[in-house]
DNA sequence: AAAACGTGGCT
DNA sequence: TAGCCAAGTTT
């Protein structure tokens, strides 16, 4: 393969092709970071809108280092993967500390921060201070198993080490940012899970186009098996307010606020699921009045099937003591759209809001 | 080193 | 519909 020439009509594509992304306009180091942790396991259009929240919010290292964990897991709220949020506000503490609020340039202090792993440290790097390091990704892993047709698995330290090199010996010394970019932008543009080889700039140097074997490239893992999950929440309402805990630490959404229930045990009832999920965790008798909505949602390899419904309590009144939660309480339900709740939660917020049979619950009086 | 960690959109 | 999978990192 030629390598200036690969180099110069990726760039060339680029240059003509690259999305108008907010990050993109003026890519100062911040800003850099700030786009690729939201990048991870993230579609780029789905970024942008918690992008320019968060700039919005945090426009610097020192508002983020001056933050409180309740509101960046508020902005973060449905981006998923949450301890991205809290690893940033470890590490903007870190950069106002130790580094005076400045950006490092070096590849291996940017690589220390936490939640900055080898692929986002390249990307910084290159990015945001135009130096020559690699940012492997899996779009990149994508491009070259095709481009140099691997037959290896390609999540393999082997592939990752091969790749990282290739990228190392094309990296144009003037443009190692944009070819980072570029070679990212490729991979989810053209060369994607169904490429379009006659758009690609770079199909006269691919081995596995010449080879006929691009719908084999890349050799991908066997995936694990999803698991089917079916749960009991309730909605506990008393006089005019409802009752929702914070999450623990080192559990599924650490942080994160919701309605307390549970996974329905054998020979269960959903509704006898909700009751005794509420004595376990806040020690409350409660009876569920009212089958609001059953939703499904997913995470991670779970699939999750949650009965939801409208409890009242059954002596009366009581306090809750929260044994599963950092902490709770009843809450007006116009305020729970400033509380971060995970998407299952949050869409049932949502259904409730948008149901009749609740507008007196969630009426501004 | 395998598994955990979220979510929504697309096929 | 049931996967597949997206600018990965941590433990």
């Amino acid at each position: 393969m030629d390598g200036i020439l690969f180099t110069q009509q990726l760039l060339d594509w680029y240059d003509a092709n690259r999305r108008d992304l907010p990050w993109r306009r003026a890519p100062e180091p911040y800003a850099v970071w700030v786009s690729e942790i939201m990048a991870q396991q993230t579609q780029m259009d789905r970024v942008v809108g918690y992008f320019e929240r968060w700039m919005e919010r945090f426009p610097d290292i020192h508002a983020l280092a001056r933050a409180h964990e309740e509101d960046v897991l508020k902005l973060w709220e449905g981006l998923g993967y949450y301890s991205r949020a809290r690893n940033m506000l470890k590490a903007a503490s870190v950069l106002a500390v130790d580094h005076d609020g400045v950006f490092p340039s070096d590849p291996a202090a940017i690589r220390s921060l936490p939640g900055v792993g080898e692929y986002t440290a390249g990307a910084i790097a290159s990015i945001a201070f135009g130096l020559p390091e690699p940012a492997v990704d899996a779009n990149v892993l994508r491009v070259f198993a095709r481009v140099l047709d691997l037959d290896q698995p390609v999540r393999s330290g082997e592939t990752r080490a091969v790749v990282a090199e290739t990228v190392r010996s094309l990296m144009p010394d003037d443009r190692a940012g944009d070819f980072t970019q570029a070679l990212m932008e490729l991979g989810a543009l053209v060369c994607s899970k169904n490429p379009r080889c006659g758009d690609c700039p770079v199909s006269g140097q691919c081995a596995a186009l010449s080879a006929d074997t691009v719908s084999r490239r890349p050799v991908l893992p066997v995936p694990g098996k999803t698991t089917r999950i079916n749960m009991a929440t309730g909605v506990l309402v008393h006089e005019g307010r409802v009752l929702i805990q914070k999450r623990l630490p080192d559990d599924v959404w650490p942080g994160l606020w919701e309605f307390p229930g549970g996974g329905i045990e054998q020979g269960e009832t959903p509704e006898q699921t909700v009751a005794r999920e509420y004595m376990e965790e806040v020690e409350l008798a409660v009876e569920p009045v009212e089958d609001i909505t059953t939703l499904t949602y997913a995470y991670t390899r779970y699939r999750v099937t949650m009965h939801c419904f409208l409890c009242r309590f059954a002596d009366g009144s009581g306090e809750p003591v929260f044994n599963e939660a950092v902490t709770g309480g009843f809450v007006p339900p116009q305020d729970l759209s400033g509380y971060a709740f995970p998407s299952g939660h949050r869409r049932l917020i949502q259904f409730m809001k948008a149901d009749s049979r609740f507008a007196d619950l969630f009426s501004d009086s």
